[in-house]
DNA sequence: TGTGTCCTCGTAAACGTTTACGGAAAAACG
DNA sequence: CGTTTTTCCGTAAACGTTTACGAGGACACA
């Protein structure tokens, strides 16, 4: 049925040596035969079978992205992903590779999945996101050799691969130095409970800027929960147990930031009246909101595309083909200044 | 680096023909000969190369799910989909096959992956979703003879591939039965622009509902656009236009409920209030949202291991493994009343 | 004509598996 | 002990590519 390379050359009565090398593009092939070839190709309707062809070469041509359910009840997914992916897929066609994202299960972190990737060779490179404080993920693949970019920082496997982060550090300052110049000192912070570290950088940066702005950090001001609706909404009335209630809460995760607000809509607290709100990871959710919840808005897709561009740049395979190799990168969130802070 | 099946062989001074058979499972090999196998197999870290294997039998071991984010500005994911994606994912692994979401860019409406992934032979089936009316790639694959499932129904192809929908006609009349006996009989409906399948169906029900309690359908009270909090937005005042105003609402997506509720916001019209709203298809925003939105709610982790379930039933190298081969179902939706309405 | 270079192509090996086939040894049977 | 059956394993081909190597012919040059 699919069409071989056998099948070309038999019609063409030329070998499949050739056949091979005039697809490929080398250099030691007639124009004319070349261009006789990419014909029957098309006609034939033939392209290389995958499996073949990477048994030979060596490589699969394509990147695995790892997407994994988080643990918790009703987990739907991240709209996050979703421009991120569609900007690591569009650079890594432009080099001929394919974009496979692989499924976990919700909870086994991942491991498991990965390692069959790794060890099967199903892809030449792997991305992970949602790195952990300590990755295990991260120091396999350093063990294994296996080449890989993060979205996201950690302190795992040094720093000998391609990552890119937002600066939530900065982010958690930003929106306290900014509730405090709207008059704000009690100031709560909701983040997720996992071990994700954009929680512990996004802290950072809050603990930091209450510090500079004199103000002591609040322990009973500090809640995480699970990174979904669920979490928020549950966990958002505990901040309000405060001694001093607090008059503006940062959430570092819009689904969290959404249950925070109907939770906050039981106890008849509004939010951008009673309570100020600012969302550290803006998403069409914050905007649509009403009221429409200041956030920090990340560039998805080019960040998509950079770490696309700097997995390349690390790959022995495609090196070269960019300048500049920076190994990691962080970069800047966007004030969206809305209506409920 | 990577451990071949000639280094085991080597290791344990037998062939690589007995290797092979003692890994996977023949009977014409010693039990004794086996257990050293396994177990040089478990110390050697041997996985089997991908590529070598799927070369030699002919398939992939794997099932593509085909992931596409629409057109539109700021197009952010289904959430939607993880559930169904786990499902399927934890079925296709109780078979040893391995999932791979592929993305395509937004708007080519995935034929050109779709033919990459086929013609390439990257896997042995693929999984639609969001069918259309009339669907090319439905048509593309049962001509091209590929192994296919679906996500949702479609005109296209026949009937001869297993299919999973939700039952979006009677969601729709029962919205509608719904409000018409709290007293409502101005209802409007908003659906998507594409002419995905679903959109279709949620109005006929829509429709004929309305008819049967003898209520004309205002064509100035249905209005659709694009699938995302946007298309809501900028769509919804459309039917508050009408010369007899609208008492209630249905959306056909959260996302576009989301965006809907804004704009009515906006107008200083409170749902639960001032008007009735329910949405289709259940999502974590919807019980969040204040108030929480009345929805249909969709069973999408069992559909996703349901269909994974009729796909294998549907493959040669699986079939037998279970016992009914339904081609088709259509799985009720259950209405989760909250405040909107 | 002899020699060397260049262009183009065919040959064959290799990638890592699986599996049909056959053969040797062991077991069963009379 | 001879014959048949069974058990187990090695051999080698095949899957569809890519690519190193070398050969043949054309051409240039002396």
């Amino acid at each position: 049925m699919a069409s071989s390379i056998h099948d070309l050359a038999r019609h063409l009565n030329i070998s499949i040596g050739t056949v091979s090398r005039a697809l490929n593009g080398r250099a030691d092939v007639n124009a004319d035969t070349r261009q006789r070839v990419l014909e029957a190709a098309k006609k034939l309707n033939y392209s290389p079978n995958q499996s073949g062809r990477s048994l030979r070469r060596g490589s699969t041509h394509s990147i695995a992205f790892m997407l994994q359910p988080h643990p918790g009840d009703q987990q739907y997914g991240e709209p996050f992903f979703i421009p991120f992916l569609t900007g690591l897929q569009a650079r890594l066609a432009e080099s001929g590779l394919d974009l496979i994202v692989v499924m976990g299960a919700p909870g086994d972190y991942q491991q498991e999945r990965l390692r069959r990737v790794v060890e099967t060779r199903r892809a030449d490179a792997v991305v992970l996101a949602w790195t952990r404080r300590e990755d295990e993920r991260i120091d396999y693949l350093t063990e294994a050799g296996f080449p890989f970019a993060t979205l996201g920082r950690s302190r795992s496997g040094g720093t000998a691969y391609p990552s890119l982060d937002l600066d939530f550090e900065k982010a958690g300052a930003d929106a306290v130095d900014r509730l405090v110049a709207r008059g704000h000192r009690r100031i709560a912070a909701i983040r997720p409970s996992l071990d994700l570290n954009f929680g512990y950088l996004f802290l950072d940066g809050y603990r930091k800027a209450l510090r500079r702005h004199g103000i002591e950090v609040d322990p009973g001001l500090i809640a995480d929960g699970f990174i979904n609706e669920a979490g928020g909404y549950s966990v958002t009335p505990r901040v309000m147990l405060a001694k001093d209630r607090p008059t503006a809460i940062i959430f570092n995760n819009d689904a969290m930031a959404l249950g925070g607000c109907k939770a906050l809509a039981e106890m008849g607290i509004r939010p951008g009246k009673d309570m100020a709100v600012i969302v550290i990871v803006d998403t069409p959710l914050c905007r649509y909101f009403s009221p429409a919840l200041t956030a920090f808005r990340p560039a998805l897709e080019p960040m998509g595309q950079r770490l696309a561009e700097m997995l390349l740049a690390s790959l022995p395979a495609f090196a070269g083909e960019e300048g500049p190799r920076t190994i990691r990168e962080v970069w800047p969130l966007e004030l969206i200044a809305r209506e409920s802070d």
